[in-house]
DNA sequence: GCGCGGATGTATCGCGCCGATATAGTGGTC
DNA sequence: GACCACTATATCGGCGCGATACATCCGCGC
């Protein structure tokens, strides 16, 4: 999941490990975070597998006066083409699709660059899971009746509201998919 | 955390292993799942650490005729005195209180064995977090302004909305909290 | 001209949890 | 009596996290 997102936002441009954990942050929504505990050891497994490669970093002035670049020590990783094959692989990929499958948010981050076909197989996957959350909350809700403790039911009512919620708003985006060019909204008359 | 949820089942009853993952459902409402993957290894660190232990298991009927319970193998266990002390200490905290935080759930699957005090405090630290991201996701929305993509801005709103809502239904749970004993609502004049 | 804090930047370690997988006894049914 | 779904325990590799460490760069006040 991380190395998905890493190779997405190699995509766009070469960029160093400290800059790429900025990115995630302000393109995930902070909807999902990673540490560089596991940002550092992903961009190690991602050069290995070799769908990425460190560029000699020459972004400051070249040393001039023998030893010692101007900027100080960092590592500027840029997408190879097994990467970007491999990249397209993971859009293709719709993954588990249970609700709390986090990839899906990271897919949607990269809609932009999916194909309209895909976007849909993986819109309508998380509908269904999201769905399928959504009835067994409310299966939940009814079995237990009277019975079930008063902070659980709470606990459950609040995931029951998310869940309808979600499954609106994904039903507003399949929408707005089946009919593409009405994103501005329809014109007053 | 898993620790936690356990030591909070046992405290009811002694359970073997698959019958704590069933409740466990049950309890965090789906909202949390765990896997037998993560189970099993915990019970044995509990074990390790005495806070519970296995029952030797007479859940069938004894042998009767030697050799061979009626029922199948299954590993009973049953909370200490360690363990009942370690819980009520987990039961105080309130963690690390970001918005992603998981342990608010398990936390509060067990308020109705809380002091009214730490059910507040947790609440209120939570409110705070959640708050803390809601204003983390209005920031991103209106910094961004058009230039955002369309689909991460979609993502940001639905975050949004979501954190909005928990905040309110925290916001009437504290409510609550502070005016006990109208949890049967207001009776209609 | 100096110290200081805060941002930049890379890296590692232990550990919790997950998903997949293996194994096997149990009980009902056609 | 074959089959299948459920009960039940267990392990393995791997991902991601939080804590921690260490070094540089830069503006600020003094």
């Amino acid at each position: 999941m991380l190395e998905f997102a890493i190779l997405g936002l190699l995509l766009e441009a070469p960029m160093h490990g400290y800059e790429l954990r900025k990115q995630l942050g302000l393109r995930l929504g902070g909807f999902r975070a990673f540490s560089y505990g596991s940002l550092y050891p992903a961009l190690r497994r991602l050069v290995r597998a070799g769908l990425i490669v460190e560029d000699p970093d020459r972004s400051g002035s070249p040393p001039a006066t023998g030893g010692g670049w101007s900027r100080r020590a960092r590592r500027v990783y840029r997408i190879t083409a097994d990467g970007k094959e491999r990249f397209a692989e993971l859009l293709a990929e719709s993954g588990p699709q249970t609700w709390d499958d986090e990839s899906f948010g990271v897919h949607m981050a990269f809609f932009s660059r999916t194909p309209a076909e895909t976007r849909m197989r993986i819109l309508e996957g998380r509908r269904r899971a999201v769905e399928e959350r959504r009835e067994g909350l409310r299966a939940a809700l009814a079995r237990a009746g009277e019975q079930i403790d008063r902070y659980t039911r709470e606990l459950h009512e609040l995931g029951l509201d998310t869940t309808e919620r979600e499954v609106r708003w994904l039903n507003e985006l399949i929408e707005r998919e089946r009919h593409p060019g009405d994103d501005a909204g329809p014109v007053r008359p």
